[in-house]
Parts: C-alpha cells; sequence; structure tokens
DNA sequence: TCTTTAGATATAGAATCTTGTATCTTTGTT
DNA sequence: AACAAAGATACAAGATTCTATATCTAAAGA
C-alpha cells in the first residue's frame, strides 16, 4: 500500500478516535461493516473511492486534492481547524452553557430519583469535562447525556440511555485527558440517532 | 456515485488538462490505462483509492481529509497555490526568460533551416504566451519547445518534436485563452522523458 | 469471576474493478 | 478529403473489494 494512501487511513482512524466513536458506531453511520472497517483501519485492503468517502463524511472530513505545493499549508488549517472551525464562538458557548446546564441538573434531583452509580459516575465526567476548552467537546454527546438525564428525572426507569451516555462521556473525556487532542474535533453526526431519543 | 467523489474526479480530469496532458500521456506517468481514465473521468468506476493516489501523484497533487469547517479555507489556499505557489518569484521571471529566448531564437533562425508553417505558428503561440502571467505558463511545457527549436537548428529534419511542441502550446494557450485558468497548473513531471530530447 | 465492549479474523459469494488489447467516433489539421 | 490524435467503448479474464454472518481475543467494568 503507498504511503499517501496509508496516512489518509491514519487520519480516517485517528478521526474516529478522535470522536470516540466505536468501530460498530461508525459501521452504522457510514453503512459500511465493521469487520471491513477493520481490515481498512490496518491497511488490509486497496478501499474504493466511495468507501473511503463513506467514511470521511461520518466523521465530517471532505476528501480533496490538493496541489503539491499548498499541503504543508492545508495541514496547517486543518490543523487549526480540527479545535476551533467547527465550533466557532457562538457554538462553543453554547456547548459550555449546556455542559453547565447538564451539572445543574445533576446537582438538584428529585429526591424520586435514587443516586445510582452511574449518577455519580456522570457528576464526575462532567466535572472533568468543564476543564476542556468547549472547541474539544462534542455537542452531540453533551447533549444526549443532558437528554438522558431529563428523561430520567420523568421516567426513573430509563436508566439505559443514561449509562450510555456515562460511556460517551467517558471515551470523550478519555480521548482528551490522553493527550489526544482530536485531529478533527468537531460534531459527530450519526445517520441515525442511537435509540435513547430524538429531535 | 456520490457528489463528493464526482468532485474528486472532476478536479482530476480539470489538473490534467491544466497540464496539457493527454489521456494517453497521463497513462504513462501514472501507470494506468488509457481506457481506464477514460472511464474513471467520466465517473463510470468506483476507483480504488491507489488509483486515485496514482493519478494525484502524476498531476502534483495530494489526496488529503480534511475537516469539514476548513475546506472553503483550503479551497482558497489551493487555488492560489495553483497558480502562483508552484511558481514562486524567481521560477516566475525564469519562465518569462525562457520564452522571450525561444523568441529571439524563433526571430533569428540561420538560413538553413526553411521557414515551415510549424515555425510560424510556433512564434505565434509564443507571442500569444507572452500575454499571460508567467505564473501561468507551464515551464516543461516551454522548454521542450526551446529544445525542439534548439534541435532543429542543428538538424534541419527533427521537425516532429517542432511539431508535437506547436500542439502542446496551442493546447495551453486555449486553455489560457478559454479563461480556464488552470486549478492547479504547475509543472509537469512526466516519469519518462517524451521523445524529443532529454536533461 | 462474570459480562460487556472493542476490535481482529474467517468464510463464502456476489459485485466490481483493473488490465490488455482493439476498435470506433470526434475533432482538428493539412 | 485524408490523416492524426484524443477520448469513449467493448470484451474477456483475473484479482480484489465488499457484504453478511459469526467467532474469537483482549480489555474494561460490575
Amino acid at each position: 500500500m503507498s504511503v499517501q494512501v496509508e496516512h489518509i487511513v491514519r487520519s480516517l482512524r485517528d478521526a474516529r478516535r478522535a470522536k470516540g466513536l466505536s468501530q460498530r458506531e461508525l459501521s452504522v453511520s457510514a453503512v459500511v461493516p465493521q469487520g471491513h472497517i477493520s481490515k481498512i483501519e490496518n491497511a488490509a485492503v486497496d478501499l474504493r473511492v466511495s468507501s473511503l468517502v463513506a467514511l470521511a463524511r461520518a466523521l465530517d472530513l471532505e476528501l480533496m486534492l490538493v496541489p503539491r505545493g499548498a499541503v504543508s499549508a492545508v495541514r496547517s488549517i486543518s490543523a487549526g481547524a480540527g479545535t476551533a472551525a467547527t465550533h466557532d464562538g457562538t457554538s462553543a458557548r453554547r456547548v459550555r452553557r449546556e455542559l453547565v446546564q447538564l451539572q445543574n441538573a445533576l446537582d438538584h434531583l428529585p429526591a424520586s430519583v435514587s443516586s445510582g452509580t452511574e449518577l455519580v459516575e456522570l457528576s464526575r465526567l462532567v466535572r472533568d469535562l468543564r476543564r476542556f476548552r468547549p472547541a474539544f467537546l462534542d455537542r452531540p454527546t453533551i447533549r444526549r447525556a443532558a437528554r438522558a438525564v431529563d428523561t430520567l428525572v420523568r421516567k426513573p426507569v430509563a436508566v439505559d440511555a443514561v449509562r450510555r451516555s456515562v460511556s460517551e462521556l467517558r471515551r470523550l473525556r478519555d480521548a482528551l485527558a490522553h493527550g489526544r487532542v482530536p485531529d478533527e474535533p468537531a460534531s459527530v453526526r450519526p445517520a441515525y440517532s442511537l435509540d435513547d431519543d430524538d429531535g
């Protein structure tokens, strides 16, 4: 496999990890089987452009041809854009606000909700995440968590979504804490909402 | 075929044309059969990434994944790089000088060379081309023409190369006159020199 | 320790690309 | 009109992807 192909494939995998997506999750939003994603990430196949584009799309990336003379410039732009471009100023503020609201909700849970370990963990995660620049945070993930909690308040049995969000947030936090600042942070936008709730 | 794929393929074809390469010429430097290039350019196939990379390389392009938020920035950079980045200031000056030298050579041909129609045409093309910014001109093309003339002076039978250069220059001029300023101009660097001469 | 999750592998089959070789159609030039 | 070059098509054969479906290992969590 040519060096260039490997490079492309590597940034694909990095982008996926930066978003805290598992191969299986990506496989549903990109409509590409998990097994195949694995092979692709291990450079075991010379994938077709349509597959590459499908994966890229699902990761909010675009495949482009750039003149050799411009690649370094593009690289630096991309690096910057990775953190700031996807979230502009207002959007970053919004994310932070949502995070604060989530923490408030957690701090003022009605007595009807048994404060299970999930919620404790969740609180800690939210606290942890607030230490990162909002630009790094994935909004949909935050929102999902907020909704999960909201749903839990109304329907105390709905603990599944909360649990899911916990692990989701944990992955996000770990990715960030791991120093592994996303090559392309931005928002995850799964083609199908998972199952906790909807728009 | 997805829109993105079509876009990629289109810029591939534009890049090829901007360099005045025929599918057959590209096919030798990229090591991809002409028939296949045709199918690719017509979006008749979902080519493999390795093929795409091979073609891109031969055209001095690099395949990159860029964050959605950065694509417009990248686009403008690429556009600029397309025209100016490949030729820096000095290189542009050199190109212009070569063009002038070529014109001089044409104006002072020894009597031994019968002033065939090719040479007349060539003179006119050179004159035409000098009206464009050097940054737009493809250096190797100019050099090939200059060498062809040089060879002709020494060996009056070598008119083939001149003829080839005439059509090459004509294509370049037409491309520029057509308003079709190359998306990625830059230098052609065929893997194998064609046949007129060598370094 | 039991369970879950992520990721690597395996297999069989259908779908498609890629190549080599040629031909055909345009288009432009003489 | 004849000729040459560029690009579109054709066809058969061989190679590989891609999918569907499972299984397996390792790692993380309960």
